[in-house]
DNA sequence: TTTGTTATTATGCAAGCGTATAGTAAGAAA
DNA sequence: TTTCTTACTATACGCTTGCATAATAACAAA
């Protein structure tokens, strides 16, 4: 009677990618991209380093797929907090902005991650390209809840005077990103919801209200 | 009859450290930290690897001294546009807001050499000072700046409603900074000014106004 | 149970890495 | 000119790197 106690664990191919992928991301957040060797992602992934090879062509294409994951995964969240909200235009205004100031999109992790991966995004085609879609698909969704609220309260305002307004208002909210996930120790976060809440509604011109709770309709 | 052609040129350690600190960000600042390797230096800055270690102890000292100089010429870019400008209050943060949302500041070298130090400072302790520091003097400038044009119009604000206001400007000024930099192909750099001035007054409730050129007094 | 597929480990290699050290030459001082 | 200091080159060493290859083991299908 030989009781098997198996030698390895044995994952379906994209969970393992996904293990993987996330591996690198602790790391490279962690330590930066020089610290990202094939064997310490492996160590951190619990796998022998030669799995990597067998999940991914090179290292290169780890590196991108990860760098993907990341920065679609930041933008979704912020997206999808939009979605879960009422109709009111100022509400869903609201909703997002309040996403894009607290955790989890502002944090340490996810500032050291964009800046380890960004060098990489001038000479990788690929990456540059999910760089730059990720934040005109941020923009734009700004850019059209924006818009809603000035058509709400009948505010009359030209296509490139609301690019402006709203490329501003990101502006806002990266640099407060930046500053609050590269420097924590500065920032309080509940100061530095008010703080970007109070900037982005002086730009704008606009009072947002806090929406009720949904249970309450 | 012999001609002496020195087989090297030999400099001052001032400059030669000088010199392998410009070639170090500009690897760091084009390919990233990984590529930022001493034989990589040393071939940018033209001469042999082992002259590195006889100005610098160790590989991470040199990335240090870099990353230092780095951050410093940039805040005091900024900083030394408010001294060349009039008494005014008004005058000296427009100057500031310019300085700061033009060119050399806004570019894309100086975020991507941001971005690839910026992992070294979470272990780093010498890095992660350097780093407050030039963050802190900054923001403390303009807030001095912001605190000189409110008391000029008798605005009157706590030193906390000061400081949160001067973070929302500094965000607006670093979110531009990342993106304009980062990303310079979807900004024009006249709009990028014109849409920076214009929030950063919303967010004060301030009107700016340009200086006369110095020849006119 | 047997077979087939493939996820995983184990091992190895050539190239590149940071650093150490010995020798060379430039330029100032005597 | 000669001497002295040190900026600089040249070379080498041990370690780490990304990647290749062969062997092994898990698990589904037959």
């Amino acid at each position: 009677m030989t009781v098997h106690m198996p030698k390895f664990n044995r994952e379906r191919p994209t969970q393992r990618r996904m293990q993987l992928i996330e591996a690198t991301l602790r790391i490279v957040s962690r330590s930066g991209p020089q610290k990202a060797t094939v064997r310490a992602i492996a160590q951190e992934a619990n796998v022998t380093q030669g799995l990597i090879r067998h999940h991914f062509e090179t290292k290169d294409e780890l590196l991108c797929a990860a760098f993907e994951h990341h920065m679609t995964a930041l933008t979704a969240d912020t997206a999808k907090a939009v979605e879960a909200t009422s109709s009111n235009p100022f509400h869903r205004l609201y909703a997002f902005l309040v996403a894009a100031l607290t955790k989890p999109v502002i944090n340490g992790p996810a500032v050291f991650l964009w800046a380890g991966f960004i060098n990489m995004a001038q000479t990788n085609a690929k990456m540059h390209a999910v760089h730059a879609k990720t934040y005109c698909d941020l923009r734009d969704l700004l850019e059209g809840l924006i818009g809603d609220v000035f058509a709400a309260q009948g505010t009359d305002v030209s296509p490139s005077q609301l690019r402006a307004k709203t490329i501003a208002c990101n502006a806002v909210l990266d640099g407060l990103w930046l500053e609050g996930g590269a420097l924590p120790e500065f920032f309080d976060p509940d100061q530095l919801l008010d703080t970007g809440l109070d900037a982005i509604q002086a730009i704008l011109g606009v009072t947002l209200t806090v929406p009720l709770p949904l249970s309450h309709t």
